[in-house]
DNA sequence: TTAGAGGTTGACGTTAACGTTAACGTAATC
DNA sequence: GATTACGTTAACGTTAACGTCAACCTCTAA
């Protein structure tokens, strides 16, 4: 009897690449430097949804600046490896630490739409004076 | 009678870097770029108030992963440059762009931060486990 | 069987954002 | 007048994140 499993997804590197709008230099790179581990059918990558996943969490990290160590290292905190209470105690940690990094993101972030808000308000008073 | 003026404030090129936390070749860089312009006594560079919040400005650009060019561009929105009513239509174009861009930014960061606040959740219980 | 569309591993090239070193000028201080 | 502290320009070095070849495999359709 076969196994049917409707979610049992692999993609290919150029499908991959293509959904996300990356080059498959860039998945190689990537697999490079550790943050991507696709399985292999002979010599050929076969990435999974897990893959997947993990490369959207890359590519989100990119879009908020974040280095690929940098988004690493969170795609690590959401995997539960410490097994010890030191471990587990040491993540935490650290999570707070990168929750605050970001949390100081957001507010700059917050300041520069507000400057930019301000000074499109500024363009339209200009626009009604001209009439 | 001398014009006393409080307000009016001048900086050297080190009093600047120290105050940011960056180094001198830093802000002779920006400068290089087109970032920075400050005056000149003798060969030597002086900065003012307002040197020093375009610095401010590009800094926090950095710290939202801009790049240096898009934090020239957004400080470029800042000053009413056009004078015409196209120039300002187009400004009022690009701005809005801009907040869609980090509109689309805060949207990547509030789900990164969702992610850090449940994997944290998941630690903790964890650690109740374990008691 | 050959042409084409996919895949692979090197390995060198490129850009942004500075770091680093050299070689020099100047002003105060010991 | 030599050192120290600060400034200058010029130029080469470095790192991250890929781009861009080249040279090669492998399967399938004409």
């Amino acid at each position: 009897m076969p196994k049917l499993d409707k979610m049992k997804q692999d993609y290919s590197i150029r499908e991959l690449a293509e959904e996300f709008d990356v080059t498959t230099r860039t998945l190689r790179f990537y697999e490079e430097k550790g943050l991507l581990n696709p399985s292999r059918s002979g010599q050929t990558r076969v990435y999974n949804i897990a893959d997947r996943t993990r490369l959207k969490l890359i590519l989100r990290g990119k879009r908020l600046g974040l280095s690929l160590d940098e988004s690493a290292e969170i795609i690590l905190m959401y995997d539960p490896i410490g097994t010890n209470s030191n471990q587990i105690l040491s993540l935490i940690d650290k999570i707070q630490d990168k929750r605050l990094q970001l949390e100081q993101k957001k507010k700059d972030l917050e300041l520069t739409l507000l400057d930019l808000e301000a000074a499109e308000q500024r363009c339209s008073e200009s626009l009604s004076k001209i009439h």
